[in-house]
DNA sequence: GACTCCATTTTGACAGTGTCAAGATAGTCG
DNA sequence: CGACTATCTTGACACTGTCAAAATGGAGTC
């Protein structure tokens, strides 16, 4: 089972990740508990914060691990949707939405300004790297109704992130099911094609 | 100081929502302790648990006051404001945007799924009322780009929501030290009328 | 191959948390 | 004036994150 065996567990970072990852699905934020997770691992209760230095730590590489799986969901509605950049902004806005809804606590716990370390490069450097997505799809979109490339990404991310987050949170009416069927069609604002929301 | 003196203390219920305010303020979600709060209303540990039940009962009382300052603000905005669709929408997203600023922890607190009581009629009421704001300024919008109305809605309160969000969070590129002059123009996408950010 | 060394993990303890049962307190009504 | 009851306090419980000290076991050296 260890993936790459270090010292005495085998890998503990890993061990810890994935049953950091598995308590949050299954118990919620408050259910993430330092000695939940060590249990679940099968390790002492004071193993994860001697691992990740604290709580914060731990979290802050839970948090980086979300991220590149956030970006992969987005890479991956982008392969599969047309090339134009309407197809494009809804395919990343699909993938968006798809992680969001698949791990809504971990979705709201990437976005959290207090319980995570900001100042770590590594999550940095995830966070920006979804981020890129972002200012590809807006770019070219530059120009349109007047607004340049810096205040169509604010406002392409604020429409994409405020609808999640909305949803997630359940202050949307949730006549369907599903709420992509509601998700506003920012693309169509910008480019004149078709507008399905598929 | 008692505004209604009710029992022993006077009024426990506005003492303690007025301490858990100031804490929430001063030390963050994770200083908003039903101790410190029973501390700082000068009464025992166990006074605040007693009163609303738990922990979670406290805070839904204290957002649902936070909800209808919330409305407040955007009936300020509004009020100052030009009477046209345009300059409406604006004001509101002035007030929306003000407040979270004002009080950030409040704010992301308003909007937890988790901790808070979302079935306690008094918060569902307060913050379908800070919604009626949104219903308001989205009407007109009605027909402009092929959405209706339920769309205009969603797509609004995505655009604001998500920006006041994203800028509370810190993700926003601070250039300004106020967001406001990032804030994207939702309202020139719908009104044809000369945009100005105000 | 045995021995030292040191990173890793465990053990035990501490202050602090929310919650609950039982007791004390003080207004209110008969 | 006395009993009652809502209000608040006291004390305890299990649980949390964090830290120092002890125990563990692989790695490198002679």
């Amino acid at each position: 089972m260890p993936a790459k065996p270090t010292y005495h567990h085998g890998d503990l970072r890993n061990g810890l990740l994935q049953a950091g990852l598995a308590t949050l699905e299954e118990s919620g934020l408050h259910g993430l508990t330092l000695r939940a997770i060590a249990g679940r691992a099968g390790v002492s209760h004071a193993a994860p914060a001697h691992h990740f230095g604290s709580l914060k730590g731990l979290l802050t590489a839970l948090v980086t691990l979300a991220f590149n799986r956030f970006s992969a969901a987005m890479a991956h509605e982008r392969a599969a949707a047309a090339p134009d950049p309407a197809s494009q902004m809804r395919a990343a806005g699909r993938g968006y939405l798809a992680f969001a809804q698949a791990t809504p606590a971990l979705f709201r716990l990437m976005f959290s300004a207090t319980e995570l370390d900001w100042s770590d490069t590594a999550l940095q450097l995830a966070a920006q790297a979804a981020r890129l997505h972002l200012t590809q799809i807006a770019r070219p979109a530059a120009g349109t109704a007047g607004l340049d490339a810096a205040a169509i990404e604010n406002l392409v991310w604020a429409s994409v992130h405020g609808f999640v987050m909305l949803s997630i949170d359940g202050h949307l009416d949730s006549a369907d099911c599903e709420h992509r069927a509601q998700m506003p069609d920012i693309a169509r604002l910008f480019f004149a094609g078709p507008g399905g929301t598929q």
